[in-house]
DNA sequence: TTTTTAAATGCAACAATGTTGCAATAATAG
DNA sequence: CTATTATTGCAACATTGTTGCATTTAAAAA
């Protein structure tokens, strides 16, 4: 885990008013270096020795907060990604979509070169949700 | 339960070579009945004298046979609603969207005016799955 | 630096959701 | 109507996530 990603975790812990303990910053280090979305099932291997209720418990501090989101969710294992400025205590701003790779099975954020718009008629829209499941760049 | 939507689930049964058994005509008839698509939570409480475990695999035989869909799943709930014709045991093929109200807590599929696209520059997009969160016609 | 105090951790126990193996039962083909 | 094969119900297990509480830790105050 290089330092890098350990100063800027406690970084944004300190801007969310979160204290900067240990798993906290494990946490962030991790996704962040990451670089994709990462599955719980790999945060938790490479956490195997924090506790199970603590990882939960972290995970939700850091949700709520506004600094990781849930990229996607796919019955097996839940994606976990960081998320940007524009996301608060208050509420996640996302406009990028989630793409699966099936290939690599990488999930990662985009940003499409149209946002995507939808409207039904007599339909109040609050958010839109997109995910999307394909072939990555990489992969291609 | 009417006896018209008993019918309908016979048909769509022996049209994918299931057994016609009490508890899948049940489970048909239930969301054909519930006309949007309907929480397994309501679907067990309909079916409270049914074993968990039958009602699970009924499930799980009428999504792989294209009979039903998962049409939402907000952590608490899934929602499960009838396919179209168009899926069949090998793919389900949808192009609507999935839409909550948030007033009422339904779950529609509803088809937008414009089918939407999204493409990324290197991707390639096999599925799209495009959830929405709203009021709906009837609360707003 | 040491003390204080409020929050986070680890543990045990619980809860919810879903799965598996197997004997009993029900649906359909003959 | 009988034979055959899939489905059911039960018990037990697996997984995932949560709660209460005593102990420990982070960071603010002295």
């Amino acid at each position: 885990m290089l330092k890098k990603h350990h100063e800027y975790a406690k970084g944004l812990l300190k801007e969310r008013n979160l204290k900067a303990t240990t798993t906290r910053i494990q946490v962030i280090s991790l996704i962040s270096a990451y670089k994709t979305a990462m599955p719980l099932s790999k945060i938790q291997q490479s956490l195997a020795n924090t506790d199970r209720v603590t990882l939960y418990r972290t995970l939700n501090a850091l949700l709520e907060k506004g600094l990781i989101h849930k990229a996607f969710s796919s019955g097996e294992d839940t994606y976990y990604a960081l998320c940007s400025d524009s996301c608060s205590t208050h509420a996640h701003q996302h406009d990028h979509i989630h793409f699966k790779c099936k290939v690599c099975q990488m999930v990662t954020c985009e940003y499409p070169e149209e946002k995507v718009v939808v409207s039904f008629p007599g339909f109040k829209v609050d958010s839109l949700n997109v995910s999307a499941v394909g072939v990555c760049g990489r992969c291609a």
